[in-house]
DNA sequence: CTTGACCTTGTAGTGGGTCTAAGGTTTATG
DNA sequence: CATAAACCTTAGACCCACTACAAGGTCAAG
């Protein structure tokens, strides 16, 4: 199959297929006498296989990690349960960083009346210095 | 003040400030005789409000704006309210996005026995076709 | 007078693609 | 059989928001 149907059954865009291919992602794709991409049900589990695990916040290193033991008949199960376990801390990190700064972002809107005129704490507060700490020390500017 | 003084009261890199610079979100920064780049308290406020914006989730070009906002005292505070409205939308699209990786993640996790075997149901399921739409498809290879 | 801590510039690299240009191939239609 | 549309190929530029590095200039302390 040429890659446009490799690309639908996979959920992968085929500028990314290339891509992988380019970067060693995939390696050994075969190819038609007419020298395009050639893909059988093997490679487009390994594309599904690179597209699951990028919408589940792994990179294209940890991908590689994945493949490999994907690949590997004498992997550990626990290897790769400790991957998605670490991937989860990760992801839990971030979802915390953005509940900061949902949080900020709710205190800044709410401190700011949202009307006709110039005035607004939004702003006032965003030019504030970096912290107390660099508050004392710009004294001695 | 100098570039590194600026930089801990901003809570910006150095290399950071010369980037903005270049990309002109700061225009005329002085210079001293040496040709040290010389930094007062306002343009500390622009560079702590740059700070602020960024890890609130504003992009540069979100930054450019809002600098003009704040640059503008004919500005209406109902502009800078709404552009954080929507900035709090984004990032509440951004912590669902990550919640549902999350959700997938900890399936993946409970699926697996996490053992010296190599059988692993996570490897399993991220090799799965796309959709089941696309497994449909995939029978007309 | 040298050492080390600053500062300057320009350039290249990062991750993970996305897009374009310039061409070759295949398929459908008239 | 011609031709147009829809594929495919490559190399290379571009995106964001830095970050690092090289090669050099400046400055304060000992």
């Amino acid at each position: 199959m040429n890659i446009s149907q490799a690309a639908k059954l996979s959920g992968l865009p085929s500028e990314t297929i290339r891509y992988y291919e380019k970067i060693d992602l995939l390696i050994n794709v075969k190819r038609s006498a007419n020298g395009y991409r050639d893909y059988d049900a093997k490679d487009v589990a390994l594309l599904s296989f690179l597209q699951h695990a990028r919408t589940t916040g792994f990179s294209l290193d940890e991908c590689r990690h994945l493949l490999d033991l994907y690949g590997d008949d004498k992997r550990q199960s626990v290897h790769v349960k400790q991957m998605v376990e670490n991937k989860l801390v990760d992801i839990e990190k971030q979802i915390a960083s953005l509940q900061s700064m949902k949080s900020t972002l709710r205190n800044l809107a709410d401190g700011c009346r949202g009307d006709e005129t110039p005035h607004c704490h939004i702003l006032d507060v965003l030019a504030e210095p970096y912290s107390i700490s660099s508050i004392q020390k710009e004294k001695t500017q």
